[in-house]
DNA sequence: AAGTGGTCTAGACCACGAA
DNA sequence: TCGTGGTCTAGACCACTTC
């Protein structure tokens, strides 16, 4: 406690106690004395400092963890969390420029910005299409879709969990049912095929993850995740995939560009 | 407890307690035994069903409550959240055809959708820009900006909070600082100044609320916040205007559109 | 072994809401 | 008044990390 100094409780107010304590604790962030990857005082000192018991002290903690402030380890302490390395996701992202490439996406971006970039848990499988992305995909629930689901990760922290929707009609004969679609990933495929990409629709929310995404994602507790459903139209309006991507907002900005005319 | 049959306890599992009856009470809402404003079963009687102690069952429903599942109402029960009404926010919503109506685009919208809308907690201040602020209207400290802030509210619920800044240049003597800044908003004020607006750079982001946006938006516990950062370039490429804005992603689902080519 | 957080008990008193 | 959740106590035993 002698590096860290807190005040003590005001006897006067009527706010709770457990809540005055994670003020405390909030406001030595807030400010700087206690910076990321700082350990706050342990329970055991905290109980001494303010003389209350150990589940007044853990009600308060538990305010900061579910607020993302804090990480607690089990064993070593409580400390004030790190923030990952962010990643901007630009709205120009899938022009076509940036697929001739050869390299996916992600790949070029992640090695630009200094990070090493890493693809897993790749799952490609067949299967009548859930009723939301047979509606975007304009399709009968009895018709199939082809589902690549991967993880991406970046120095070896999972960032992002994606699955595209694919009808299976356009991808058959390709390799876009493979686990390498080849340069240029899939939407060089499709446009091989003939089916030319015009347009993207983004539909962003935020929520708070779900249990397997908090697993997948390796989420520290208070962190919400992004959920993107983006649709892809080929020229003449013709809806050709569906993507639908979970990601730690904290490992991502998103920008868009905005017409004014 | 005789309407929701809830399973018991998992003596072999080492699945802690508090978890296995967060995980019942969630499938219970997943699978739709406990919709949107029904009653979970009170602590006493899940106590009783359980066999546990009263602190290992408010865990279990803490654990819901973090993850926006579920609201405590003091003195009436622990209920199953409702969702409110969403708002869907288009990549073109600040498109000159959508400002020449003499009518501000959140009016508009929100009666289209057969809502009621409020604007309140209009503040219009000058100070120094913050940092981040100038450096993305590419103004020098010491100069001034305009700060606009209010309060968007649907049906009496707020959904968002935003302040905009302008430099205090662009706005001296327009209505762009008094409280109705005038058909069509600030932007057509601009406008008519001769700043044509070319184009917006958005930047989303998400995170959980600080206590004072909790507050101003009335948020359940477990609901994160988008964080949009919009900056508005006139014809030539000059930054006319910076919009921070924080809404509930409860009421909001963000659609953008992408560019193929 | 010592220190840390994780889980759990069995009570207490209080404040709020509905009847 | 009674049932509800909100706060708090003073312990217990366990699992993990560090030394």
């Amino acid at each position: 406690m002698s590096e860290l100094p807190l005040p003590h409780l005001d006897p006067i107010s009527d706010r709770a106690v457990f809540r005055q304590i994670a003020d405390h604790i909030r406001h030595a962030i807030e400010t700087g004395a206690l910076s990321a990857g700082d350990k706050v005082p342990s329970e055991a000192k905290l109980m001494q400092h303010y003389g209350v018991a150990r589940m007044t002290i853990r009600h308060a903690l538990q305010i900061l963890q579910g607020e993302g402030l804090t990480v607690a380890e089990h064993g070593r302490g409580v400390f004030v969390r790190t923030r990952p390395l962010v990643r901007r996701l630009a709205s120009d992202r899938f022009a076509r420029r940036h697929r001739d490439l050869g390299k996916a996406a992600f790949i070029v971006e992640t090695e630009g910005a200094g990070g090493t970039p890493t693809v897993d848990s790749i799952a490609i499988t067949e299967a009548n299409p859930s009723p939301d992305v047979a509606a975007r995909l304009a399709l009968d629930l009895r018709e199939l879709v082809v589902a690549r689901t991967r993880r991406y990760l970046i120095n070896g922290q999972p960032v992002e969990m994606a699955t595209s929707y694919i009808p299976h009609a356009l991808a058959v004969g390709t390799r876009v049912m493979q686990p390498d679609s080849g340069p240029g990933g899939i939407y060089a495929r499709l446009e091989e095929k003939g089916h030319r990409l015009e347009r993207f629709e983004e539909e962003v929310r935020a929520r708070m993850p779900y249990r397997d995404e908090v697993r997948a994602l390796e989420l520290a507790p208070g962190v919400p995740v992004f959920h993107l459903i983006r649709t892809a139209y080929a020229v003449g309006g013709r809806a050709i995939e569906v993507c639908d991507t979970v990601m730690s907002t904290d490992a991502y900005v998103l920008t868009y560009e905005l017409p004014a005319s």
